[in-house]
Formats: structure tokens, C-alpha cells, sequence
DNA sequence: TTTTATTTATGACTTATGTCATATTTTATT
DNA sequence: AATAAAATATGACATAAGTCATAAATAAAA
């Protein structure tokens, strides 16, 4: 891990060399390639993971069988803290969105880790807040907006998600339009027929599944945030 | 504390006689009318609350300033943790529902209480956990299913809310149409009409402002729910 | 009690958004 | 490159659910 591309992003820069080394060997890495399942809602947690390389999308499926996605997860955070730490089996899917490098700990080394350190467990706290709240903001949102202002809400959620992605010194989301109706809470032909408005609009552009936000100060808007 | 009702429930049945003693000097009660605030949106937490007795929603204010209610706190569970511990501002309101006893905990007496007591550490990891999983679920359907559906599963919510409060037996919803409304995510006059539609297929009764369900199972069935 | 205010209840109407069908384009596979 | 498969794009249509108006019923206040 100490010699890990996203080291200071993650929680292990809080450990001392010595711990970090021993932690090290006791960790599993491997690649997965896009589209590849990490865990599905219903079975146990053995341990947590580590997101090194790529993009995860963390997903329910609702009464009908459509597939809602909560939430993303980038370099450096974990993925199946909830159900790992709150000792329950995993309610939601893990698939990669693109190839990536994961790290698995394994439970009782994690909670070690956990004992050795403690400000690793005060972060976890903070962090299961943000997602907390970020959850909560997501409620509301779909409990009060329209779906013109979830999508350019989500759009620019999403900027930040693929804000390493960048064509042209611009930043580039990828992603079909069926993923964005689940994100968004909609119908995948509301997307594309609100998506063309966008464009036509010139507040986006468009080539294929890639989108480029033109204007972030008219999307901010139209999604009706307030900063 | 250590004669506190709600002490069993609390996270402070796994502290030591003489840390509880200890810890019960620091925490300051006061009884709250209904309909009074704890907190608003926006301030700065300066500790964290601890409900005795009573009813405590918690809600957001969306776009269009309207509420959105996220949560319920009953006896025994803390109020505003996610601010206090992700050492954030509240992004919600907390106001009791009903007369109330609340406890007051300042930050660093709290933060003294984790350190003493690494179980309490982990019990409020799991809390946080529990409430992002209820979260992403209400996000699940507020995305993917009808008024109707959404509006039968709350109410199967609320009959664990409210089961202490029981009339011939009967544990006895009581929640003005409004509040249900800001619930469920939808508008008031929706929420009266299929309470009524409801009531004529005598899957509920209704007597004023108290809701009581009938058949739970034609309910769970309405609001499709795997269990 | 009487008055006033608030909440609940219904009807009428509008509209955002979902569904279905089908054509076109893009992407994946042989 | 050619074929198959999947995703995108649009039109037509249906409908769930929101808004507005107003009446009836409760609850609160005087």
C-alpha cells in the first residue's frame, strides 16, 4: 500500500510505516475488467474493499427489476463499507464501469486495523456522514424535483465523478443513457429527449455516449441548486 | 443515565458504572413542547442529543421550500450525529412531534466517551450504516414506485413508529395528511385521496388524524415488499 | 359557546412523464 | 468487412399525479 497511486487519498496515510507494512502483505489486489461484479445484493461481506484504479457503480434493483444506482465510487474509497461494518449482508451490487485494480482486506484484518488505528475509524465515521447526507439531499431531490432538474443536478454531480476524464481540456462524461435514467430516477426515453433539449440548447454538447457540460452556470439553473 | 428509561436502548449500557456516573454530570436535559426545534439547517452542531422520551422528525427543506421529512428518532437514539461526528454544519431541521425530554452532550464530552469506550465507536458505526441503508431504500422507491406503493409502505413504516402508541389494542398512526404528504413525496391532497380509497377497501381505519392498519398483509402487498 | 383558523375532502382540469412502437445509428462480434 | 446486437432517437398516446378551487369538517382561540 505505501507505494499505492492513491495512497494520500485513501485512509492508510494515517498508519505508521511499520503498520502499513505488515497491513500490506495481508491485503489480495486484482483486476477486474468493465462491467465485471464485485459483490450482489444478498450474500456476506468477508472483508472490504479498495477501489485502486478505475470506477465502480454501487446499484439497487427495485420491485420491478430496474436498477437504481446510488452512488459512485472512484480511486482510494472503499466499497462495501455499509454492510461490511454494520455486519449485515450486502443490500446493493458492485460492478465495475470501467477495468479496474481492487484490493480486498479481510474483515478481522480490517478490524485490527481499525484498533490500531483509531483515527481510520473517526474517518469512516466522517465518511458514512457524507454518504448519509448525500442520500438524504438524493431523497429529496426525487421526492420534490422535476426530472429536468434531477438530470442537470446528476449531470453535474457526474462532472465531478469524471473530472478526470478530459478531451480537449474539458472534462467528459461517459456513460449510456439507460445508466443515466437510473441515476437520475427516470425513463431511459426521458433522458434522451431532455438531453436533446440540452443540447440544443447549447448547455452540452454531444458525440455518442460522451457528454461535455458547456454552460455550468445555466445547469446549475435549470437544477435548481443553490450555490 | 444509569437510571434513565431508556437506558437499555442507548449506547450507554456498555459503558462501566463509574464512567456512566461520570459521564451522566456532563449531560444536560431539558423537556421540549411540541412542534418546538432542536435544531435548524445551516448551524453549527456544538454536541449531540440523546432522546428520552418523545418523537423527533427530522427534514430537509427542498427548492420550492418545501419539507421533505427523512427520518423519525425515538427514545434512546442519538439526534444530530451525522453533523456532530462528520464535523459538519446540520443539513436538516430536528422538531419534536409531540412533548419531549431531550439530553445535551457536548462535542468533546462525547468525542472523551469514544475513546473511553471503543464499543460505543462501533455501535455508532453501525447506526450510521443502518440509516444509509434506509436511505438508499427510500431512494430506490421514490425512483421506482407508485404514490400509491410509496404511500402503503410508509404507513407499514410508521406502524413501527408509532406502535407505542395503542388504542383497543391497536397500535394507532397519528400524523397530520401534510406531514404524510412530506414523507411519502408527494402532495397533500394525493395522500388524502388514496387514504381514502384505503379506507373504503378497509385496509385502514381512519378517526380524525389517527390511521390504524387493518390488513397489514394487503398492505405490504400494495406497497410491494419482498417480506 | 361562538368565532376564526386550519385541516380534510372532492371535483375539475392540466401536464409531466411513462409506455409502446418503430426507425436509425452506434457498438460489438464473427 | 460483414453481420448481429444493442443503444439512441422520435413520434403517438395514456395516465398518474400535480394544481387550483371550493366546500365541509375539525381544531384552536376568543
Amino acid at each position: 500500500c505505501d507505494n499505492c497511486s492513491v495512497f494520500h487519498k485513501s485512509y492508510f496515510d494515517m498508519l505508521s510505516k511499520d503498520d502499513l507494512l505488515e497491513f500490506s502483505n495481508k491485503k489480495a489486489c486484482r483486476s477486474y475488467k468493465k462491467g465485471q461484479t464485485i459483490y450482489t445484493s444478498g450474500t456476506r461481506p468477508n472483508g472490504i474493499y479498495c477501489l485502486q484504479k478505475g470506477k465502480v457503480m454501487i446499484y439497487k434493483t427495485g420491485p420491478y427489476g430496474k436498477e437504481q444506482i446510488v452512488r459512485f465510487v472512484l480511486p482510494g474509497d472503499f466499497i462495501g463499507m455499509r454492510a461490511a461494518l454494520g455486519d449485515k449482508n450486502y443490500s446493493s451490487n458492485a460492478v465495475t464501469l470501467e477495468e479496474s485494480v481492487i484490493c480486498f482486506i479481510a474483515k478481522q484484518d480490517f478490524q485490527m486495523l481499525m484498533i490500531k488505528c483509531p483515527q481510520i475509524t473517526s474517518s469512516i465515521i466522517a465518511t458514512l456522514s457524507k454518504l448519509l447526507e448525500e442520500s438524504d439531499n438524493k431523497v429529496t431531490s426525487l421526492a420534490q424535483k422535476t426530472v429536468r432538474e434531477r438530470l442537470a443536478e446528476t449531470l453535474l454531480t457526474l462532472n465531478e465523478v469524471f473530472k478526470s476524464e478530459i478531451i480537449d481540456s474539458e472534462s467528459v462524461i461517459t456513460l449510456s443513457r439507460r445508466d443515466l435514467a437510473n441515476l437520475v430516477g427516470t425513463a431511459t426515453e426521458t433522458v434522451i429527449r431532455l438531453l436533446s433539449e440540452l443540447k440544443a440548447d447549447k448547455i452540452i454538447s454531444i458525440k455518442g455516449r460522451k457528454i461535455t457540460i458547456q454552460k455550468v452556470r445555466e445547469l446549475t439553473k435549470i437544477a435548481n441548486l443553490s450555490d
